[in-house]
DNA sequence: TTTT
DNA sequence: TTTT
């Protein structure tokens, strides 16, 4: 993959404990949502938090750290590149998704350091 | 913004030229589709292109530099933050779309470096 | 600064603490050692740990960040930008050296983010 | 090697044809200066040019494609790690250098995108 | 919808 | 030493 063509970089805390998915091939697949925090002031001084959400996908070796490591609440960093698909959901409506595909992962405040 | 918390970086080509909108304020913002395209060989070892789109959006002055500059086909970088958001479609559907928003923008391969 | 053009970033840790010198102007200035560890095993699975080190510099209010929060063995984020420049040591040979000037400081591992 | 630890991004111009190695061992190491050009208006109002120059080091595969492709002038982008080393120089004086080791090459303004 |  |  090429991190100068795409590349997506974001340091935050896992929404929830991240759900995997073993695929028949042995395979592992890890899903989660991953929040990243900034803070800034606003005209009147008062500290604002901005949050956004993003929706990580993780394959293999990299779902198996996540799954082991990477627990709801827990602050790391991802990167990866962003890949966007549709789909139909349940009643028939195509919907567009955008992943960060994410090939690191960086488990932090931590002693030991079992990142990938 | 902080690049640490939450960065995308792309290199591509501009789908079309960039839809332009004024805001009141005399801001203006630029929204367009950038393709990152990435070549690899498959196990027959034919060359195969995988084609990620994005969508790209700019405030202010770097909308004012896609404007001028940033035409259908041309060759660009991009550095600037994930965003998602959320709307109701015309059929009453919530909808979400995930963007970049972009504070940067190169021009490459180009003889006059008129970039941000 | 162009995040496109120039961009370096890295997560480690402190080597000591930060040397801050305040200049005429009241501006300040912090120089320290970042360490960055990274882990691999070699052919006879081993784990070897590869530590590269790294000069930062930091201007004005991230320099008063890293005064207040980035002591010995912190583990931080560091983005900015590559540069070298030259200068003469005591006994007179031209020596040059390349420091990552940090524009932005995020602390890892921390509850309360008071970083930039 | 981890992008979130030591990663940097380059964007710029060939100095000068690499200089290319060939080890015994029957690969290829890549050495050349990069140059990043950075502009900004001082208070007068006037262009300024900030020229940064960069050592590149390259192995193998990515050295071969700049021995073929990235010859003087041209405009590439780098990404790589930061690395230090030192070494001795003929008066016996210890030098210390800093690198960018490249393990992404991407060849800009090309028709023929013949990059990595 | 781009580019090669 | 590049490029604009």
């Amino acid at each position: 993959m090429s991190t100068l063509k795409n590349h997506v970089q974001l340091i935050g805390n896992v929404g929830q404990d991240p759900q995997i998915t073993n695929l028949e091939s042995g395979k592992k697949v890890a899903r989660f949502s991953l929040a990243t925090n900034e803070f800034y002031k606003n005209e009147k001084g008062e500290k604002i938090q901005n949050t956004e959400w993003h929706t990580i996908v993780a394959w293999g070796k990299t779902a198996e750290i996540i799954e082991k490591y990477a627990g709801k609440g827990k602050e790391i960093g991802v990167a990866g590149k962003l890949k966007s698909r549709s789909y139909e959901d349940k009643d028939g409506v195509k919907r567009y998704v955008t992943e960060v595909e994410a090939n690191e992962i960086l488990l932090l405040g931590v002693k030991n350091g079992d990142s990938q």
